[in-house]
Parts: C-alpha cells; structure tokens; sequence
DNA sequence: GCTATTAATCGTAATATTGCAATATAGCAA
DNA sequence: TTGCTATATTGCAATATTACGATTAATAGC
C-alpha cells in the first residue's frame, strides 16, 4: 500500500523514523552536510553544489525544514537556510540514545 | 521519478543515506529495539510482537538484512535473528561522525 | 509417506517519493 | 512600471515503498 501503519508503532517510534527518513537521502545529507562546511548560511548556491535542479532542491529543502533541522530567512530576492542547532542537539541525543543500546550481550546466530 | 540519482553524490553519502533509510520506518526500529530489548535473538515471535502481517514483517527483516544490521540462523522451522554487533558499532560510528559534526558556529539564520 | 508449522516469495493494490518543466510569487533595480 | 533574479509551487511521470493474501519451500514430528 506504500502507506505507513503509524498508530500500531510510539510516537517516539514514529518520530524516530522521521527523523531517520529524512537523512535516508543522499541529497539531503549533502545539503546537511554543505551546511556544516560553510559554517554559515546558505543563500542560493545549493543548485550548482548538489547538482539537481532548481525545484527538486526545493522541495529537500522543505522536507528538511518540515522536521525543524534546518530554518530559513528571507534576505532580498533569496533566502537563506541554516542549520536550527538547538533541534539537531535534540534529535542527536535521541538518534544516539537509539544507536547506543546494549550491543554486547547479542550475538548468538 | 521516484529515482533517486545515486550517481551525483559519494559513496559515503550513499551508504549512509541506506543506512538512515533502513530506520526510516517504525517497523523496523520496533523490530532492532525488540532484539536489543531481550538480549538474545528472536525466533518467530516478532509477528505478534509488532502486529504486522507475516509477510510484512519478513519483508522489514529483508531490509535490515541487506544493510547488514542483522543476521539470520536457521533453527527446524523457525528462522532466528540477531543484531550483527560487529556492523552495528561500525554503523554507529559512521552515524555519530555525522550528527557530531560542530554546529556551533552556524546558527545565523 | 502425510500433516502441521514456520518463514520466504510472489502477485497485487494503494500510497509515497523523486525529479523536473512550467508556472507563480516576491523582491530588487532601473 | 518593466524587467530581472531567486525561490516556491504545481502538475505530472517514473519509480519505490508498504502492506497483505496466497503460495511455496523447508523442516519437524508422526
């Protein structure tokens, strides 16, 4: 059905999982990424550095902004996007609290 | 398209987005959390556990598979499955390379 | 052999995602 | 106002994902 079964899982589940999505594409982990190396804003450079078009940026951006991780401000004719540091702290100690569990005492296939 | 285009972006991007993608769902964070949860692998009860159906959920393990996260023995009829700690700690530090990278100085939007 | 049990696979339907061209919108400059 | 630039939105096509019923394959137990 292509259609998530949400109200069987957590909210914290379905959040997760958001959050996980969004980084589940290559694009967006460059945008995220291109983000960090300028230690700045962004302003309208992205097309040229990810490569994709002009629309298809857009709507990654949107998606980005959607679960908070990036925000956005107008300046002039552009807009400029930046890494929201207080929700990715947020989603880094959620994502690590995940990726932390107890390995150790689980390995018997 | 519904295509992603793998092509413009690096391997690291790609993998890691496949990684991310793969706990983009609830199913299979509930399905890793149950595994850590009791320690041990899991040997068929994971249908009931999850509430979905048998076929969804062996689909879920397929995904989890193919990245690697988990492995599968095969016990009589039954199929048990356990976290692949040696992939999982390597995925962990992959993902913490990226949530840690320093977000102090870029927040001027 | 036969039957029950378990899990994988197949087939299919519904929905989601990705990507882009075309268009709309908004601000700036002359 | 007109023209230019930058971004968002719309519309659409191609592909991917999710979910499940039905089927298949493999093993266990008799």
């Amino acid at each position: 059905m292509g259609i998530t079964k949400s109200e069987i899982f957590t909210v914290e589940q379905n959040q997760l999982a958001a959050m996980a999505k969004t980084f589940g594409h290559p694009a967006r982990l460059a945008i995220l990424q291109h983000l960090f190396s300028i230690k700045d804003c962004v302003c309208g450079d992205l097309v040229e550095e990810i490569g994709l078009a002009q629309a298809t940026i857009s709507q990654h951006l949107t998606a980005l902004k959607n679960v908070g991780l990036i925000k956005g401000s107008v300046a002039g004719t552009r807009v400029c996007y930046c890494i929201d540091t207080e929700k990715w702290t947020e989603m880094k100690h959620t994502m690590n609290a995940f990726l932390n569990q107890d390995v150790n005492s689980n390995d018997c296939c």
